[in-house]
DNA sequence: AATACACATTTGTATATACAAATAAAAAAA
DNA sequence: TTTTTTTATTTGTATATACAAATGTGTATT
């Protein structure tokens, strides 16, 4: 008697869109699009792009966006430590997890959570020297990453660009 | 003996942030940000505010932004049904979860699935009536929300707004 | 015709996120 | 000082998303 053995083959069926075609061709629209939708589109496509480029970075570090997101609030408190909702107000996107998020970072050892002395309802949040390092070695991809797009932009235009992505979303 | 009823009191603690705040000040960030860093923060951010802004117009009709976007690539099909993975690449952001998606839809009574008789590998997705008539109810939202932002810049800026996102990603 | 390969979609599972409610401590009011 | 209100954080639960693997069908090769 023969075991028929199935060999499984996986295909990684890559979508692939190549980031400087027009918004219309992503999304394959029948229709030209005024420039109110397009700007609509465009703003969340290019967040797209910049968040997938940067979550490839983030990869290898095993952290989610979010996560580092928090290492680099503690950083930025040189020593202090952070309470919960102080960590909360700093992050872009404010998820009400800010606690799980923790969790996380206290098992991979990157901050210690402890009860805050002078008001026991709060919590003191710190990064360790292990979160430091690991930001360390981040620290110039982000620059990298943050250059790879600025770089398609002259200074003068990135300049109009940060205004006027600030006026559209005011 | 009395039985201590514990009155139950939520309160919505929002955190306002003004979105004509510089980027700087929303993640309350100490140090000034160079223009790259802030483009990508500035990008994140306009993704942010008119994604929520969107959502809070899609919330009365039970619709997450995704099922939305399905419906509406169903609709440009005009009557022709779409297969799940022309669905898939017309979407902005591409989810591995299509399936899902449609199973909510349908659930809904918003699009029917049926296998394709050519090719019974495929799925023929289709919007029904009901989902056309809610489609239309939100056309004027959506374009009024397209326009909410967009009136922001005059339309010579937004003509150089859509230009510049786009080099930007590319 | 049998086997291999390719395609289209679905399912499993782990993790993320949203939102309401619960818990617990401090501050304010009665 | 007891009760009420506010603040800070956590937990429960339902849903969303990411990614790998599985399923089922069609096409090509031997």
């Amino acid at each position: 008697m023969y075991i028929q053995i199935k060999k499984v083959y996986t295909f990684v069926r890559t979508n692939f869109v190549t980031t400087n075609m027009k918004i219309e061709d992503i999304i394959k629209s029948t229709v030209t699009l005024n420039a109110a939708k397009r700007a609509v589109l465009n703003v969340m496509f290019a967040d797209l792009v910049v968040t997938d480029h940067f979550n490839e970075i983030l990869k290898p570090f095993d952290l989610s966006p979010e996560q580092y997101n928090v290492l680099r609030i503690l950083r930025g408190q040189k020593g202090k430590p952070a309470n919960m909702c102080t960590i909360q107000e700093r992050m872009i996107a404010k998820t009400s997890n800010t606690t799980r998020l923790v969790d996380k970072l206290l098992l991979k050892e990157l901050v210690t959570r402890e009860v805050c002395p002078d008001n026991r309802r709060k919590m003191e949040v710190e990064i360790t020297e292990k979160g430091l390092n690991v930001l360390a070695e981040i620290d110039p991809k982000a620059i990298e990453h943050e250059n790879y797009f600025a770089s398609k932009l002259t200074s003068e235009e990135l300049e109009i660009f940060n205004n006027l992505l600030e006026k559209y979303r005011s």
